[in-house]
RNA sequence: GCGGAUGUGGCGUAAUGGUAGCCGCGCCAGACUUAGGAUCUGGUGCCGAAAGGUGUGGGGGUUCGAGUCCCUUCAUCCGCACCA
C-alpha cells in the first residue's frame, strides 16, 4: 500500500533536513553566492495565519531553485523580538515581555517548520538577545561619534569636526562662532554645539506623544491621527529626545533609489517621503512704518540687534514703549513688596542650591512679568493668586501661557496653599522637572543663554534673545524669510502667509490685531492634527495688521496667518502667488485678496486680469508676463534668472529643501534596546564599547514612574561609572535596520559580523516582504547601510538589491444579520426586508455560505442559544466581506490546519497558485482540492494503479514525452526567474495531465520533472526521488537543462482569418514557402465562401502564427 | 486633490500585437463502485435548437490584426495627504 500519505512523508523529511543540516550555508565557498531574505517577522501572540507564509514560500522556492542551479544560498530567518504588544501584555499581566516573546517565538518556529522551509536555522537571530543588541548599541555609539561632512559627502569621526572648529570656528545660517570663541566654550557649551552635528543627537523637538501607549511615535507609526498599533489618540508634545540625523543622507537616499531593482511604487513612496524640492529663500522686509513692536530691554531702552557677532538675534522683550514702562513700574513694585508665598519660594530657590541654576524674580518676558524664571532650564515658576500682568492687559491667562510656551518656556504653577503648607512637594516638583528636562542647547531658551554670555560684564543689559532665521539682518530691520520653488513668480506675490506656529507671528502682529491673531492661534492649536488634515477645504486665516515690502517693487504686501502653511516645512512662511498656486488661490479667493497673473500658459491664451475659471495655473510651463526683468522668459529659465538676481542683490539664496525629518530614536518604553548613554554632570556621553552590551535591567513594573519618567528609571542602580544612564530605549526599527548583516555571521562575539563573511555575502540579492514597510524599515535600513559603508564596516551602498512586494492575503469575513433590537437573525437573501446589523461569525461555522446553526449556538451560547432564525430554502445564508485577516473578525485561517488536512506541499502550491505574488487577494479554500488532487496524480504517475506499488520504467522516452518535459523545464525556469509562480504551478498541472494521458512512467522523464517541482513541493518530491533509487536529497540534484530541439515542430495548423476574424484552420508544413501557403489559402473552397466573390486586397502570412486575408 | 496599481466567465486566473478564457474551483452529464465527499471520461463565456452571432469596464484612435499600444472616460483598491 503506497498511496500518498503526506503527513508522515512531510514529518520524515522535515526531520531529515534538520538532522542533516541540508540547508546550511557556508561562509567560505567556491560557489557563487545568493542571498534571499524575508522581511523580519515580529512574533505576535496570534501566531502565523495563512497570509504570512506567502512571501516565505516564494523566497523558499527561489532559494531551492538557486541551490539546484549551483549557488551557495543564504536563506535565514529570525525574529524582530522587541515591540509594543509584548510590553502591553506585560503591563497588563506583570509577566516579563521576554517570557511572552520566547513563547511566541517557539510557536512561530513550530508553524514555520511545519511548512517545510529551507532556512538555515543555525543562523537564527533575535533582536532582544543581548548578543544581538550589543551590536545595535555599538552602531548607535558609532552614530554618536560621527558627523556628516558635506564636503566629503560622508560620515566622519567627530574628531575631524572638532579640528575644524579649533582651526576655523563655524559659520552658517543658524550657528556662528569663531575659533577663539570655541576655545573659550565650557565643556557643556562644546557638547551642545557638537550635538548639532552628531548623527545621533539629543534635542528638544515636537514629538507625537501617545499617552495610552506611554510612548513617542514616528510619523509612519501614526495612521489617520491615531497610533497604528492600538488606534490610540496621539498629541503633539515638546520633549527632549534622541534622534538620528537621517536628513544628512537625504540626497544619497534619493539618488541611489535609481540603482535599485524595486517596484516603482515603493521608490515613488520613498521619493515622496524624502520630498526634495529645489528653490530659493527670499527675504521680505517687514514694513517699519507699521511695525510697532520695538525691541526694548529691561531698562526701557531700544535694543539694537547686536551687530555682527550675534547678528541673527532679535530681542524678544517685545512690548511697545508705553506698555513697557508700565511693566517696569509694576515689576519694581512687586519686587519690593513680595507676597508671603513669593518670599517663601524665593528663599527656597535662593538657598537650596539647585546646582548652577539661577532664578530671577519678577522678570519681564514679552509683555508679562513672570514670578520666577530660570533661563538654563527655560523654566518659569508661577504662584497663583498673584497679579500676572498689567491690570488693563487684554491678554488672557491662556494666551499668556501660549506665548510663553511659544517662546520655549515651560511653566510650573503652584498655589499659595501649596507653598505655605507643603514646601517639600513644591521642591520635589522642581527637582523632578530639572531631572527630566535636561538643559538642551537646541532649545530656544538655551540659545538665549548663549547669546547672553557675550554680554556678561553688563548684567543690567541682559536681554533674552531668540535666534531666528534671518540672514544678515540690517540693524533695526525685521525680515520674514520664505521658501519657494517658484521664484519666477516673485512679481505675482499678493500677500505673505505665516504658519500659526511660526515664532515670528507674535513679533510681527500689529498690536491692534493681537487679540484676533491669538484667538486664531488658539483655535488652530485646539484642532487636532487629524481634524486639520481631514478638513483641507475649510479655509481659515487672519490678517496680522502688518505689511512687508516687496523686495523688487517695494510695494506693500499684507502679511497673513493661515494654517494651510506648514510650520515644519521650509521656513514656515510662504509668498503667496494666487494666480499660480492652487492653495494660495483658494486662500485669496476666500479673503478676497488680489490675484496677479505672471505666467502665460503655452496653449490656451488667457486674458490678463481675467480669472482662470475658478483655478490657478500651477504648471511650470509658459512665458513670464508682468514681471519686469523676467518678462518673456520661459518659466524654467525665469526660475534660474530669478534665483541669480535674488542672490546678486542679497535678497535670499538658492536652496534645497527636504521634507524628510530626522528620526526620533527614543521610546519611553521598557521592551527595547537600552541606549548606551550616561549623563556626566548633565553632559551626555556614550559608554565604553568594551562595556557593551548594556543589558536591559529588571524593573518592578513596566510602567512610567510617578513623575512620568520611562520604566528604566525604576531599575536599581541604573548607573554607569556613578552617573545616571539614559532612561529611554530604542524604537522597534533599531534592530531591524541592520539584521541582514548579522545573518552572515550570527554568532560572532568580536564584531557585528566577520569582515570576510560580509565581503562574501555582500548585500541581499532578493528581499521579499509586504509594502507596508515602504518608507519605515526600508528607508532606515538604507540609511544605516550607507552610514556603515562610510565608516568602513560594509563594502556596499545599498542593503537590498532587488525587492519584491508580496500582496496581502486578506481575510474573508462571514456576516450574519441580526434584526435591530431583536434576538433574530435573517438569512442573507431576506435581510433587506428588515433593519439589520451585520455580525462577524467564525468562518469555521460556514461552508459555501451556509451557516451551521448548531455550531453557532455552541460557539456563543449566550448570544445564539435562544435566538430565532429566519431561513431561506431551510438554510441560514451569510454574507461576505473582504478585509484584514484578524482575530477580531473571526476570519483567521491557521496554516497548521491546512497542513493537517492537505499537507504542507499542498499549502505551498496553493498559495502560489492563487495568483500573481504581488497581487492582494482574499483567502479562500475553494480550489485547494484541485491542487491537492494534482499532487495525488503526480504520486500515481510513479505507481501502478492496480496494486499501488511503486512502478517506474527504464524505457527510452518518446519524442512526445520529451517535448512535454522540455516545455515544462522551459516554463518552470522562466517563471521562477520572473516571480511568476502561479503560472508554473499551472504548467506542472498541464505536464502531469499530459504525461498521464500518455501513461508515461519513465524514469528519464519523471525524475527530471520532480526536480522542477521540488522547490514548490519539497516533501513529496524528496520521497519520490528516493523511491527512484537516489541516495542523496533531491536538494543536491542539478536543475534539468532545457533543450530547444525537443520543441521543434515541422507543421502548424494555421488559423485562417478574414479581416482579423478567424474562420477556420489549415495545416501547412512550417518550412513551406509563404507564397505557396497564400496560394493554397486563396484556392481553398472555404476561402471562396468568405470572399463572397470579391478578390482579396491583401494576404498576410506570419510563419507559424496566422494567415490574415484582407477583403 | 496628487501619485501608483487594477478592471477578462459564476469564482481564482491565463494569453512574445497573431485562434481570448490555459490551469484550477464550481456546475452538468456519464463510467467504475454496496456507497462516495475516492477515481476516471466528456461538457461548460454569453445569446441561440442550430447555423451563426457576440464578447476582455465605457467611448475613440493606431494596425492587415488590439485584452495587449495611444488618447479619453468611468469604477475599485493602495500610497501621500495643504511640502510652497
Amino acid at each position: 500500500m503506497a498511496s500518498y500519505h503526506f503527513n508522515s512523508i512531510e514529518e520524515n523529511w522535515q526531520k531529515y533536513w534538520a538532522e542533516n543540516k541540508t540547508f546550511k550555508a557556508e561562509n567560505i565557498s567556491d560557489k557563487p553566492k545568493y542571498y534571499v531574505l524575508d522581511m523580519f517577522p515580529y512574533p505576535s501572540g496570534a501566531g502565523l495565519h495563512v497570509g504570512h507564509p506567502l512571501g516565505y514560500i516564494a523566497s523558499d522556492i527561489v532559494s531551492r531553485f538557486k541551490r539546484h542551479k549551483g549557488f551557495n544560498v543564504l536563506h535565514p530567518m529570525g525574529y524582530d523580538a522587541f515591540g509594543l504588544p509584548a510590553e502591553q501584555y506585560a503591563i497588563q499581566t506583570g509577566q516579563h515581555p521576554a517570557i511572552t516573546t520566547h513563547e511566541n517565538i517557539i510557536r512561530y518556529r513550530k508553524q514555520l517548520d511545519r511548512i517545510g522551509f529551507s532556512f538555515d536555522w543555525d543562523k537564527e537571530i533575535r533582536t532582544s538577545n543581548p548578543d544581538y543588541y550589543k551590536w545595535t548599541q555599538w552602531i548607535f555609539i558609532q552614530l554618536f561619534n560621527s558627523w556628516y561632512n558635506p564636503k566629503t559627502n560622508k560620515a566622519e569621526d567627530i574628531s575631524s569636526l572638532i579640528k575644524i572648529f579649533e582651526k576655523n570656528g563655524y559659520q552658517s545660517d543658524k550657528i556662528n562662532f569663531t575659533k577663539l570663541e570655541w576655545r573659550k566654550f565650557t565643556e557643556k557649551q562644546k557638547t551642545g554645539e557638537l550635538l548639532n552635528f552628531r548623527l545621533a543627537f539629543l534635542s528638544e523637538i515636537m514629538v507625537n506623544w501617545c499617552p495610552a501607549l506611554g510612548s513617542v511615535l514616528a510619523n509612519d507609526e501614526i495612521k489617520e491621527g491615531v497610533s497604528e498599533r492600538g488606534g490610540y489618540p496621539v498629541e503633539r508634545k515638546l520633549m527632549s529626545q534622541w534622534s538620528l540625523r537621517i536628513s544628512a543622507y537625504a540626497d544619497r537616499l534619493l539618488n541611489d533609489l535609481e540603482t535599485l531593482d524595486w517596484t516603482d511604487s515603493i521608490k515613488e513612496a520613498q521619493r515622496n517621503w524624502i520630498g526634495k524640492s529645489e528653490g530659493c529663500s527670499i527675504k521680505f522686509e517687514v514694513d517699519s512704518n507699521v511695525l510697532t513692536q520695538i525691541p526694548i530691554n529691561n531698562s526701557g531702552e531700544i535694543v539694537k540687534a547686536p551687530s555682527k557677532a550675534k547678528n541673527s538675534s532679535v530681542s524678544f522683550e517685545a512690548a511697545d514703549k508705553d506698555t513697557y514702562h508700565k511693566l517696569i513700574k509694576l515689576a519694581k513694585t512687586q519686587k519690593e513688596n513680595p507676597t508671603k508665598e513669593e518670599d517663601i519660594l524665593w528663599k527656597i530657590l535662593r538657598d537650596r542650591q539647585f546646582e548652577n541654576i539661577k532664578f530671577r524674580k519678577q522678570y519681564i518676558i514679552n509683555k508679562f512679568i513672570v514670578d520666577f524664571v530660570s533661563f538654563e532650564y527655560s523654566l518659569i515658576l508661577e504662584i497663583d493668586g498673584l497679579i500676572h500682568s498689567l491690570p488693563d492687559n487684554i491678554i488672557s491667562d491662556e494666551n499668556r501661557t501660549l506665548i510663553l510656551n511659544e517662546l520655549g518656556f515651560k511653566i510650573l504653577r503652584f498655589t499659595n496653599d501649596e507653598i505655605t503648607n507643603n514646601v517639600e512637594s513644591v521642591l520635589n516638583k522642581i527637582k523632578d522637572f530639572i531631572k527630566y528636562y535636561k538643559p538642551s542647547c537646541n532649545s530656544t531658551a538655551e540659545k538665549g543663554i548663549k547669546a547672553r554670555s557675550d554680554n556678561k560684564e553688563d548684567e543690567a543689559k541682559e536681554i533674552y534673545t531668540l535666534e531666528n532665521n534671518i540672514d544678515n539682518p540690517i540693524e533695526n530691520s525685521f525680515f520674514i524669510e520664505v521658501f519657494t520653488t517658484r521664484p519666477d513668480t516673485i512679481f505675482g506675490v499678493s500677500y505673505l502667509t505665516l504658519a500659526p506656529e511660526n515664532e515670528l507671528v507674535l513679533q510681527i502682529t500689529h498690536k491692534d490685531y493681537l487679540e484676533p491673531v491669538l484667538e486664531y492661534i488658539n483655535t488652530t492649536k485646539k484642532r487636532s492634527e487629524r481634524e486639520r488634515q481631514a478638513d483641507v477645504k475649510n479655509i481659515t486665516g487672519v490678517f496680522s495688521g502688518t505689511y512687508a515690502k516687496h523686495p523688487f517693487t517695494g510695494k506693500q504686501i499684507p502679511i497673513w496667518i493661515g494654517d494651510y502653511v506648514l510650520a515644519g516645512y521650509g521656513t514656515g512662511a510662504v509668498m503667496a502667488v494666487p494666480a499660480h498656486d492652487s492653495r494660495d488661490y483658494a486662500f485669496a479667493k476666500h479673503f478676497n485678496l488680489p490675484i496677479k497673473e505672471v505666467v502665460l500658459p503655452e496653449k490656451e491664451v488667457l486674458l490678463i486680469g481675467e480669472d482662470f475659471g475658478g483655478a490657478s495655473y500651477d504648471l511650470k510651463i509658459g512665458k513670464m508676463i508682468n514681471s519686469d526683468f523676467l518678462n518673456d522668459l520661459d518659466v524654467k529659465d525665469a526660475i534660474k534668472k530669478a534665483i541669480q538676481t535674488i542672490e546678486e542683490k542679497q535678497l535670499g539664496k538658492g536652496k534645497i529643501n527636504f521634507r524628510l525629518r530626522d528620526a526620533v530614536f527614543g521610546r519611553q518604553r521598557y521592551w527595547g534596546e537600552p541606549i548606551p548613554v550616561y549623563y556626566d554632570n548633565g553632559i551626555p556621553k556614550t559608554m565604553d564599547e568594551s562595556d557593551l552590551p548594556l543589558i536591559l535591567p529588571k524593573v518592578d513594573k513596566y510602567l512610567p514612574t510617578e513623575t512620568g519618567e520611562p520604566p528604566l528609571a525604576r531599575a536599581d542602580n541604573w548607573q554607569y561609572k556613578g552617573n545616571p544612564l539614559e532612561n529611554t530605549t530604542m524604537p522597534g526599527w533599531a534592530g531591524s535596520s541592520w539584521y541582514y548583516l548579522r545573518y552572515m555571521d550570527a554568532n560572532n562575539t568580536e564584531a557585528l559580523a566577520n569582515k570576510n563573511a560580509i565581503n562574501y555575502w555582500q548585500n541581499v540579492d532578493l528581499y521579499i516582504g509586504g509594502s507596508e514597510h515602504a518608507v519605515g524599515h526600508l528607508l532606515y535600513s538604507r540609511f544605516w547601510c550607507k552610514f556603515l559603508k562610510d565608516i568602513g564596516i560594509v563594502p556596499f551602498e545599498e542593503p537590498f538589491k532587488k525587492l519584491v512586494n508580496q500582496g496581502m492575503i486578506q481575510g474573508m469575513s462571514m456576516l450574519i444579520y441580526r434584526v435591530n433590537e431583536e434576538n433574530k437573525f435573517i438569512s442573507f437573501g431576506l435581510k433587506d426586508n428588515y433593519q439589520t446589523t451585520p455580525i462577524h461569525i467564525d468562518i469555521n461555522l460556514v461552508s459555501n455560505n451556509v451557516v451551521n446553526i448548531e455550531g453557532l449556538k455552541k460557539w456563543r451560547p449566550s448570544e445564539f442559544q435562544n435566538a430565532e432564525f429566519e431561513l431561506e430554502d431551510g438554510k441560514l445564508l451569510c454574507g461576505n466581506e473582504v478585509g484584514k485577516m484578524s482575530k477580531r473578525w473571526h476570519n483567521v485561517v491557521n496554516p497548521d490546519d491546512i497542513c493537517i488536512q492537505y499537507g504542507a506541499d499542498t499549502l505551498r502550491l496553493y498559495e502560489m497558485f492563487l495568483g500573481p505574488l504581488q497581487d492582494a487577494k482574499p483567502w479562500s479554500t475553494q480550489g485547494i482540492e484541485g491542487v491537492h488532487r494534482f499532487l495525488k496524480k503526480t504520486w500515481r504517475l510513479f505507481h501502478n494503479n492496480a496494486n499501488e506499488d511503486f512502478a517506474i520504467s527504464q524505457e527510452e522516452p518518446t519524442k512526445a514525452e520529451l517535448k512535454i518535459l522540455h516545455k515544462t523545464i522551459k516554463k518552470a525556469t522562466e517563471d521562477i526567474e520572473n516571480f511568476s509562480f502561479n503560472t508554473s504551478v499551472s504548467a506542472f498541472m498541464v505536464c502531469v495531465n499530459e504525461l498521464q494521458d500518455l501513461k508515461c512512467n519513465k524514469l528519464a522523464i519523471l525524475e527530471k520533472f520532480i526536480i522542477l517541482l521540488s522547490p514548490y513541493a519539497p516533501h513529496i518530491t524528496e520521497e519520490l526521488y528516493k523511491l527512484c533509487g537516489n541516495q542523496q536529497s533531491i536538494e543536491k540534484a542539478e536543475w534539468p537543462l532545457f533543450n530547444a530541439e525537443y520543441l521543434i515542430e515541422n507543421e502548424f495548423n494555421y488559423p485562417i482569418s478574414f479581416n482579423g476574424k478567424v474562420k477556420f484552420n489549415l495545416n501547412f508544413a512550417l518550412d513551406k514557402d509563404l507564397k505557396e501557403i497564400e496560394n493554397e489559402v486563396i484556392a481553398n473552397e472555404q476561402t471562396q465562401k468568405y470572399l463572397e466573390g470579391k478578390a482579396p486586397k491583401k494576404i498576410i502570412v506570419v510563419k507559424g502564427r496566422i494567415v490574415n486575408v484582407v477583403v
